[in-house]
DNA sequence: AAGTAGATGTTCT
DNA sequence: GAACATCTACTTA
């Protein structure tokens, strides 16, 4: 008895130190945009450590997915932990991560990676040399990760997508700050950055 | 260094 | 018609 309590304590133990295996999608979308700094992501192998993130949420007025579901939206009100892909002026593809609950329209914009996989596709794909230029945006990010409408729906959790936790004992200091490019809801501070970084596509 | 024009799909007024 | 979860190229100081 005693050595089996011995032995889930130390399955416990061990569970606890090591980092989440994998992305809790189901958080509510600041808490996801905190937690995606310092992750890695990739699509076909290439991509980067999340360095910028944006939480959006439909309860609250610079979301898309604020008045409902259109053909553009739907994908904010399906399952957490797939693609809502949107195209941004008509031009530029920008990736979120669907999360907390299907039909709260709650999701998570990646900003900025800091590039280590894949460089030269990257570099191929955005016709830029400057590594710090590559993924310091979300339309950038979307170019260097060749992300399309394919890509719409899909879920983060399979091919082409691999997403993977900050690696634990590593801490990561995280700033947060008013979201770029809205006029609605200024006041809420659900930007987030890794602290220092040279990669992001605005200092805080 | 800072400002502006122009590219243009989706949605709303 | 206007606004928009943006970026680039080009102008002016």
């Amino acid at each position: 008895m005693r050595v089996v309590r011995r032995h889930y304590t130390a399955i416990l133990a061990r569970t606890m130190s090591r980092p989440p295996r994998c992305i809790d999608f189901g958080a509510d979308a600041p808490a996801l945009a905190r937690a995606l700094i310092g992750a890695t992501l990739r699509v076909d192998g290439v991509g980067g450590v999340i360095v910028e993130t944006e939480a959006y949420d439909g309860d609250e007025p610079a979301a898309h997915s604020h008045r409902g579901p259109t053909p553009r939206t739907a994908a904010m009100f399906g399952p957490p932990g797939h693609a809502y892909v949107y195209r941004s002026y008509g031009i530029h593809w920008c990736l979120n991560f669907v999360c907390r609950e299907a039909g709260h329209g709650a999701g998570v914009l990646i900003r900025a990676l800091q590039p280590t996989h894949g460089l030269d596709t990257m570099r191929a794909r955005r016709g830029l040399t400057d590594e710090r230029l590559l993924c310091a945006g979300p339309g950038r990010v979307g170019q260097a990760l060749g992300i399309t409408a394919a890509h719409y729906g899909l879920s983060l959790c399979e091919a082409p997508f691999d997403v993977r936790p900050a690696p634990a004992g590593v801490p990561v200091q995280v700033l947060t700050g008013p979201r770029i490019g809205i006029s609605q809801a200024q006041d809420l501070p659900w930007r987030f950055g890794l602290a220092g970084s040279r990669y992001l596509s605005r200092p805080f």
